[in-house]
DNA sequence: TACGTTATGGACGCTTCGTTCAAGAACTTC
DNA sequence: GAAGTTCTTGAACGAAGCGTCCATAACGTA
């Protein structure tokens, strides 16, 4: 060892995402993460290496995030599943019409950056499947518990209900309000197939 | 009358926008935007003013022409209203997984400058309000000629397909591919509710 | 205490950015 | 053809971008 680090590198990694995800990779300099994070340049690039390498590690850690949080959200007892599934969409409306949030930076960063970086992209997918997994294990649980038609496949319910999900977002960054980005999500949960009685 | 133009203005715009649709506004230099006109830059400014002013103009265009193609689509008669439907929604579908498309401006630039930009925020807004409009009027039809149940909110239906159609977008653009994409905006079809027969 | 190693902070270089400007060209009107 | 107006070209400018470098500081080890 040598002479340690003064800085945290979680909450550094924090500010800089919070940096990428107000104003966007392009739109982001690397002066202005060294104000927010507090570091100099030398221990910036020392420690992160460049702008884009940053941003990868920024990026990765936040997708992981992404999955951990729908997992923990979606997964858990049977009985409770769709109960669990309504309060993840409708929490998700609700958090998407917050004016303050500046929506979900993996929609910002795939928007922007996924034609032309395919570490981004790779990402992003992965992403997108694994909270698409994670929706299905809810409805199987769903399905188990009778809440969903046990013939229904719930690969295919939960790849909608991702769609939706982002599609809540795209809405909620331009402005909808959020007692219509809630009915949407109600109306998508009225359609899925309920079990015959 | 003076000098007259040499530049035609609606293809320098198209160029224009074209920049900003592949790099987005940040990562579009006015020079990029010069030289892919090109225009000298006393023309451009003289033409457009400044970087934002010509991003407005461009955008605005765009999200008319988005309008118009989407009641070009969805309009006509009811016989045809839900075959229609289905047209749009899987043609998007499958545009949306074409690698060369660079996916929707108006999701770009509501992702990139919806929160730093109350023009782009409320063109976005008015754009996916006139879209739904277009949905509505379409299930409408579709409800008079025996496609969609009678009793169904068509505005509640049509924003949920709007949101579809917005999700599709935010997954193509990570990569999925296009049978997923065509097969989830199937099961939102499929959702829709049928009338008693 | 001396030395090697790593961290820090900011000045620096080089490039690119958005915008302005001056000189000249192309047109209309008188 | 002279005057007036608008458009075009491209150089120039200040600001800001990313990344490097260096003198200094703070540790471990000998």
């Amino acid at each position: 060892m040598a002479r340690p680090r003064e800085f945290d590198e979680e909450s550094a990694l924090n500010a800089a995402r919070d940096q990428f995800w107000m104003t966007g990779y392009a739109g982001t300099s690397m002066d202005a993460i060294a104000a927010a994070t507090g570091l100099g340049k030398g221990s910036l690039y020392g420690a992160f290496g460049g702008k884009r390498e940053l941003f990868h590690r920024v990026y990765d850690d936040h997708c992981n995030a992404t999955i951990d949080s729908a997992n923990r959200h979606l997964s858990g007892d049977d009985e409770q599943a769709f109960e669990r599934l309504t309060a993840y969409l409708l929490g998700h409306a609700t958090a998407c019409a917050e004016r303050r949030q500046h929506g979900c930076l993996v929609a910002k960063a795939t928007a922007e950056l996924a034609e032309h970086d395919e570490v981004v992209s790779a990402r992003s997918l992965i992403t997108f499947e694994n909270v698409q997994l994670a929706l299905t294990g809810n409805l199987e649980a769903c399905q188990r518990n009778g809440d969903i038609h046990p013939a229904a496949d719930a690969q295919q319910l939960a790849g909608l209900l991702l769609t939706v999900h982002r599609g809540i977002e795209a809405l909620g960054k331009a402005g909808t309000d959020e007692s219509t980005l809630r009915s949407i999500t109600e109306t998508a949960l009225a359609g899925l197939p309920r079990p015959p009685r």
